[in-house]
RNA sequence: CGGGGAGUGGCGCAGUCUGGUAGCGCAUCUGGUUUGGGACCAGAGGGUCGCAGGUUCAAAUCCUGCCACCCCGACCA
C-alpha cells in the first residue's frame, strides 16, 4: 500500500475535543473521525487493525466450538417485551417507530434476538449444546459518551451465547470461554486482568470481567498481591480486621457538634481516626422506578464507603438503590446528614460486619447539631442484619486470606456470564429432555468490545511521539519512509522487499510523498507500524537501509542486497513476538 | 439531570471585560530556494464569528432565547 494511492490524513495538533492519550492519537493518526458524539467513521487503517483483531477472535472462538452468526440490528420491541427488559434497559435502548407506529429498538446486546433464534430449532436435548457468536455494530444510546471508542454509543462488539441442555454442561461452555478470552487478549498482546464482577441487569449468577490495565481505565480493580485473586471493587468481598471490644459498655451520653457535617470534621474534633466513628446512611430499599418508598439505615465504619451494587445484590433489586435527598433523610430521621445515627430510628438498620463486636460508638443524635457518645447495639439500638455492605478499598485483606489488596485502573473489554435459564425461560426456549420433559434451555453470555479492546491496546501501548501497536494487530508490519521518492534504486529496492514481505503473508505501507523527512519521520511514529524502514540517498550511498524498532527506536542497519530476506526475518520476528 | 468549560476559515487558537476595517499559527494553492527528525522566502484562496431575536449610528463583542460540543458527577451489558 502507498501512502500516494490511500486514504489518509495525518494531525500536528492534537484535537481540542479528546482528552485521553489514545483518543488523541487516533485522531491524529487520522484512525477515527467523529460524526456525532460516540459515534465514529473508522479509517482504513483502524479498519484494518479491526479486521486482524477479528481474525483472532474468529480463530480463538473457532477452537472452542464458535459457530459465527450475524443477527439483525433492529429488534422489535416485542421480543424485548418478553424479557421484561424494554422497560428496564430504559433510555440505554434507542427506541423508534416506523411507519406504521410498530415500535423497534436499535439492538444494545442479542439475548433476546438469539433466544427467539433458537427457540424455534431447538426441540431435543439431542439439539444440543452448541455456542453461536457474531462480531457485530451494537447502538447503546450511553448517557455520556467519552473518550472517543472507549464508551461509544455505537460500536463493534463481539457477543456469544452458549445452549446447554443442564447447569453443568452451561458451566463447561463458560469455562471454555474462559479460555478463549485469555487466548484472545495474550494475542492480541495486552497486560490484562481477569476479575470477579457483577452481572449487572443482563441477569444470572457468575461473571468475570477482562480487564486492560490502564491509568484512564473507567474501573477500579482489586488485585492480590500475592494470588491471582482479583474482583472488580463494585463486587469485591470486605474484609475486616475484627474487633477488639472493650468490656464495659459505658452510659450513653449526648454532646454537642455544632457545624461538624462531615465524618473527617467530627473526627478532628474528637481526635479520633474516622475509622472508629459510624458513618450512619439512608437508602430507599424499594424498586428505583416504583413509587415504593421503603428507608433503611445503613451503617459502616466512618472511613468506609457503602457499597451500593452490594446492597443491590443484597436486596434483590434490579438496580442499586437510592441514596435519600437531604430532606428525605432530616423527615425519616430528625436530622439532617452528618447528625444522623440508629439510636432510635424507625426503620431496619443494616450494619456492616467491620462494626460487629464494637463497644461505645459514636453516632448522630438525630437531632442537628449533636452526637452520642457510648451508643451499644441491643441497649441502644438494634440491628436487622449484619452483611458486607462497604467498598472493599486498597490494603484491605484479601479474601482468599493470602495477602494484601492493591489498586488498579482497568478497562473493561470482556465480559462472560452464566445466565442459567432467566431468558430461555420467559421466552420459551425449551427442549425435551431424555425423559420426555420440557425443560429452559441453560444460557450463557459472552461479550467483547472489539474496537474498545483495540483503543484500550494503545491506551497500553504509545508513548510521546505517537502509537506504537501490538504487532498482533497492526495496521501494515513495516512502515517504508521513501525518502527520496522518485530514485529508481529506491523503487526497486521496495519493489523486492514488498514482494519477499507479500510472499509469506506480511504487509506493507510506504511513506512516497513528496515531503522531506521529517515529515515522513513524525507520521511514521504518529502511525505506529512496529518496524520502520527508512531508504534514503544517504544509507543507500553506503550500500545500506535501516531498519528501525518503533517500540524501542534501535536502528539497525542492512546491506541492500540482503534486505528484503532480513527484513522479512525481522518482520517474522516481531509478528511472533508477544508485548507481555 | 446537576456542576464546570468552550462554540471565531479544514485543524489549533487570540480578539469579547472596555462595541468601531475579523486576526495569528498550522494546513491548502502558485512560484522559487531547500532536502535524514514537522524547511525558508514571496504571493494567493478560504470565515453570514453556533442559530434566532433584541439594544445601538454601529455587535464576534452587550441583552434574551435556543442549539450543539467537551470535562466532572449521576447512569452504564
Amino acid at each position: 500500500m502507498r501512502w500516494s494511492e490511500s486514504y489518509l490524513f495525518t494531525l500536528k495538533d492534537k484535537p481540542a475535543d479528546a482528552e485521553i492519550p489514545s483518543h488523541q492519537l487516533m485522531v491524529r493518526g487520522g484512525y477515527i473521525r467523529k460524526l456525532a458524539p460516540g459515534i465514529f467513521t473508522y479509517g482504513p487503517f483502524f479498519l484494518r487493525a479491526l479486521k486482524k483483531f477479528e481474525h483472532i477472535i474468529r480463530e480463538e472462538l473457532g477452537k472452542k466450538g464458535g459457530v459465527e452468526i450475524l443477527m439483525p440490528m433492529v429488534h422489535p420491541k416485542e421480543i424485548w417485551e418478553e424479557t421484561g427488559r424494554w422497560k428496564e434497559m430504559g433510555a440505554g435502548l434507542l427506541k423508534f417507530k416506523n411507519r406504521n407506529d410498530q415500535e423497534f429498538c436499535l439492538g444494545a446486546t442479542h439475548e433476546e434476538a438469539v433466544t427467539d433464534y433458537v427457540r424455534g430449532d431447538v426441540k431435543s436435548y439431542r439439539d444440543l449444546p452448541f455456542n453461536l457468536f457474531q462480531i457485530q455494530t451494537k447502538f447503546r444510546d450511553e448517557i455520556r459518551p467519552r473518550f472517543g471508542l472507549m464508551r461509544g454509543r455505537e460500536f463493534v462488539m463481539k457477543d456469544a451465547y452458549s445452549f446447554d441442555v443442564d447447569k453443568a454442561g452451561a458451566l463447561k461452555a463458560y469455562e471454555k470461554m474462559y479460555s478463549a478470552y485469555e487466548a484472545i487478549f495474550q494475542r492480541l498482546g495486552v497486560d490484562f486482568r481477569i476479575v470477579k464482577a457483577d452481572s449487572g441487569n443482563i441477569g444470572g449468577d457468575q461473571s468475570q470481567e477482562f480487564h486492560i490495565l490502564a491509568q484512564s481505565g473507567e474501573d477500579e480493580l482489586l488485585v492480590c498481591e500475592n494470588s491471582d485473586f482479583a474482583a472488580n471493587v463494585e463486587v469485591c468481598p470486605a474484609v475486616s480486621e475484627p474487633v477488639e471490644s472493650s468490656d464495659s459498655e459505658n452510659p450513653l451520653e449526648k454532646f454537642e457538634t455544632p457545624h461538624l457535617k462531615t465524618i473527617d470534621q467530627l473526627a478532628k474534633a474528637l481526635k479520633v481516626p474516622s475509622q472508629e466513628l459510624v458513618k450512619t446512611l439512608f437508602f430507599n430499599k424499594a424498586e428505583p422506578d416504583s413509587e415504593v418508598f421503603e428507608p433503611v439505615c445503613v451503617l459502616t465504619r466512618g472511613s468506609d464507603e457503602a457499597n451500593p451494587i452490594k446492597l443491590k445484590n443484597l436486596w434483590g433489586l434490579s438496580n442499586p438503590p437510592r441514596l435519600l435527598s437531604d430532606k428525605e433523610v432530616f423527615e425519616v430521621s430528625g436530622a439532617h446528614p452528618g447528625s444522623c445515627g440508629p439510636v432510635g430510628l424507625k426503620m431496619p438498620v443494616w450494619m456492616d460486619h467491620s462494626l460487629k463486636g464494637r463497644k461505645n460508638m459514636v453516632v448522630g443524635a438525630n437531632e442537628d447539631g449533636y452526637h452520642y457518645r457510648n451508643a451499644n447495639l441491643g441497649r441502644d439500638f438494634k440491628v436487622a442484619e449484619f452483611a458486607d455492605l462497604r467498598m472493599a478499598k486498597e490494603g484491605d485483606l484479601s479474601p482468599d486470606g493470602k495477602g494484601t489488596l492493591k489498586s488498579f485502573r482497568g478497562i473493561e473489554v470482556g465480559h462472560i456470564f452464566y445466565l442459567g435459564t432467566k431468558y430461555s425461560e420467559k421466552m420459551k426456549a425449551q427442549f425435551l429432555d431424555e425423559s420426555g420433559n420440557l425443560q429452559p434451555i441453560q444460557m450463557g453470555c459472552y461479550g467483547i468490545g472489539v474496537t474498545r479492546s483495540l483503543q484500550a491496546a494503545i491506551e497500553q501501548s504509545h508513548d510521546a511521539d505517537g502509537i506504537i501497536w501490538p504487532p498482533s494487530v497492526a495496521p501494515f508490519d513495516l512502515h517504508v519512509c521513501l525518502l527520496d521518492p522518485d530514485s529508481p534504486e529506491s523503487l526497486q529496492l521496495v519493489d523486492s522487499i514488498e514482494k519477499s514481505l507479500h510472499a509469506q503473508g506480511a504487509s506493507i505501507f510506504v511513506d512516497d510523498r513528496q515531503e522531506r523527512p521529517g515529515v515522513k519521520f513524525k507520521d511514521a511514529d504518529l502511525l505506529g507500524f512496529p518496524l520502520r524502514l527508512n531508504i534514503g540517498a544517504r544509507s543507500l550511498a553506503n550500500g545500506e537501509v535501516e531498519l528501525v524498532d518503533r517500540a524501542t527506536k534501535e536502528i539497525s542497519k542492512i546491506k541492500i542486497a540482503e534486505a528484503p530476506q532480513e527484513i522479512s526475518a525481522a518482520v517474522q520476528k516481531k509478528k511472533g513476538t508477544h508485548v507481555h
